[in-house]
DNA sequence: ATTGATAATGAAAACCATTTTCAATAACAA
DNA sequence: TTGTTATTGAAAATGGTTTTCATTATCAAT
């Protein structure tokens, strides 16, 4: 039952076959602006197809993890939560993450003044520890209007 | 036993009792440069008191959390680690992180350029979305010169 | 289209960090 | 010194994630 095939064709060192599972989960998390755990993403999809395991739920994630397709991260709740990664700067966000309800504000604003920093440090490192930055995270925490 | 307590006096309101394992817990994240799992504080307490249990070690690091007297972060190993946090602005410091061997740089220049981006995201973030702003986050992740 | 090698899957069990339970202990005010 | 009760620690429970392994399904070769 292979659905439409069109993540078929890119990065396909990491995988030797492209299957629903991998389809489902990669099209589900492109669709959603939402921050899913792996519990989440397989309520919705066991809904489509019953017979899809949480087992591979996580196998897949952390494929598409390796493949750079979707990010990983944590809201501090005690489960990994994915979103998907998209290829456009326009896409680039931040996390704004409510301590108390755990709610996610994704945030865009001074990119510019954010990247210059980025990169300057970037530079700065790969220079004194010869470290090779691949990602960099920031996120702010704090309390969302309805929890203060 | 209770040992010095040289921590007393603060932050009472947080807690009834000062015991020893809460000194003894604080006391050693304050000796350290390094992040700390519960599992790593209590191998090394348990030389020292081979009484003290992981639960408490668990429950005092909350506490600890809470009193804002040591921050919680994870490095994306499945596991929380802990650092003390110091009152000067000169222990400020972000985490570099080896994405293959976990190895944790700290590091805090360019503190100029990120306050002041920091300090304008904050406000832009509590008049746009009435979000309080607690506390922030920046990490670099990727290879270390080993790991390359 | 059929076949065969084997990558991928899913159910169950294992794993492991963290939390909860609860009886015993110890801090400290009186 | 004593009594109250916050705190502790051992064991059990919890819950997210990983491993195991027999079964299934992809897809290259026929």
């Amino acid at each position: 039952m292979p659905g439409p095939r069109k993540w078929r064709h890119r990065h396909q060192r990491y995988f030797e076959r492209w299957t629903a599972p991998r389809e489902s989960i990669l099209d589900l998390l492109s669709r959603t602006s939402k921050h899913m755990s792996a519990k989440e993403i397989y309520a919705i999809l066991y809904r489509l197809s019953p017979g899809i395991g949480l087992t591979t739920i996580y196998r897949t994630l952390d494929l598409l993890v390796k493949m750079g397709l979707i990010n990983k991260f944590t809201i501090g709740d005690g489960q990994s939560r994915y979103e998907f990664q998209h290829e456009d700067k326009k896409g680039h966000h931040h996390h704004v993450i409510c301590s108390k309800c755990g709610k996610i504000i994704d945030y865009s604003d001074f990119l510019e003044d954010e990247l210059e920093l980025v990169h300057k440090t970037e530079k700065h490192l790969s220079q004194k520890y010869n470290f090779k930055v691949l990602g960099h995270n920031i996120e702010f925490y704090g309390l969302c209007e309805k929890c203060q």
